[in-house]
DNA sequence: GCCTCTTCGTACCGATCGGTTCGATCTCTT
DNA sequence: AAGAGATCGAACCGATCGGTACGAAGAGGC
């Protein structure tokens, strides 16, 4: 299903048009489950085109893993912003969102961890190790300000939480997943509080 | 590198040795990584005889990951089994044998997660889905005997601990991982269990 | 009007894929 | 010794892969 029939002749419109179509044909099918031809076939755009922009299939992939990397960054970010100033409202907030995601019928799992779980060298692990970098500032800035003893350690066992409840969410079906995450995760915050400041 | 060279004419241990060679290759590799000839030369084994004993390579994956998930549940009860009575022990138990597995130089995640990752339809998506409901009943057994409150959600919620461990573990380092999603888990353990009987 | 850049469509490349076939060879059983 | 099965090795199949090349056509800047 090709989406447009004019030429656009805009080449960061073609480019951001192809990126849009790669992130989500690339995410539900797999990195191998899909050919550069019909990635071009869906996206109404010619090899040539597609390779003039990203240079190879790799490159794509990079380029749509890092776009999708910074997207989901600013969206947590966001999300723990909005709850106000209390860490556990921000946690809350946080997997809040994450369960919202894990709901959506066409949720297959974190894309990123994915594409690095499909292949072991290349650009993907590159991206999802930075992109667990992100989440881990994300999480041990919540953990530090909730005067929790060891802000990196429990980031780390948090990070793990989400990731996991993601693959259980996709493997074993959605149903409180989110939610479970999301009590377990203030769990740990809380046992990680209790012992000096909160009695 | 061929592993033998002359015939064994023994089918039952000629299906065992391309067993073996595909758990070890499809894992590294990937599904997709490598082709039917490669595993073919790898185990020392013509093509015909792979198709005779497993009839695609679909078949030989489902086989693989069942065999996997097989030793894996039987080796995580006996952990837990041989940790004594208590269900604390038996869950650090556990959680001790995944970190053990964890920081292997050549551990690269779950294989059975990443299989069902890698090809979201077909064997490996159902021998995954069995493969967390055979954890979840280790687990919710173990959160029964410890008289948590809800059994089932608190396995459920070191499903995804343990699962996340293994994603974290793989693409951002190993240092730590392990031990810090046993205390996770433990504490977990511990937050589910203090409000009835132990207080 | 013209020139440049972008894009399309298609054909093409060599390599690899999963899978089949077949004759030769080997081992075991009787 | 003779037959039955298991296996090898290599050739072969059609399909698909990532990537390249090229002529035609369309749009924007001057």
């Amino acid at each position: 299903m090709p989406v447009d029939k004019g030429v656009t002749l805009d080449p960061a419109r073609t480019r951001e048009q192809i990126l849009q179509v790669a992130t989500e044909v690339l995410y539900e099918q797999g990195l191998d489950g899909v050919g550069v031809a019909g990635l071009c076939a869906r996206a109404g755009v010619s090899k040539e085109t597609l390779y003039r922009h990203f240079g190879s299939k790799e490159g794509l992939v990079r380029a749509t893993l890092e776009a999708r990397s910074d997207r989901v960054t600013r969206w947590l970010r966001e999300a723990a912003a909005s709850a106000g100033p209390e860490p556990a409202d921000q946690l809350g907030a946080v997997f809040d969102a994450l369960a919202g995601w894990y709901a959506e019928p066409k949720f297959r799992g974190c894309a990123i961890v994915n594409a690095a779980v499909q292949h072991h060298e290349g650009a993907a692990r590159q991206v999802a190790a930075r992109h667990l970098d992100r989440h881990l500032e994300l999480l041990s800035g919540i953990a530090a300000r909730a005067g929790a003893a060891a802000p990196d350690v429990l980031a780390r066992q948090i990070l793990a939480l989400m990731e996991g409840a993601a693959v259980v969410a996709d493997l074993h079906g959605v149903d409180g997943t989110g939610r479970q995450a999301r009590e377990a995760a203030l769990a740990l915050l809380r046992a990680s509080t209790t012992r000096a400041s909160d009695g």
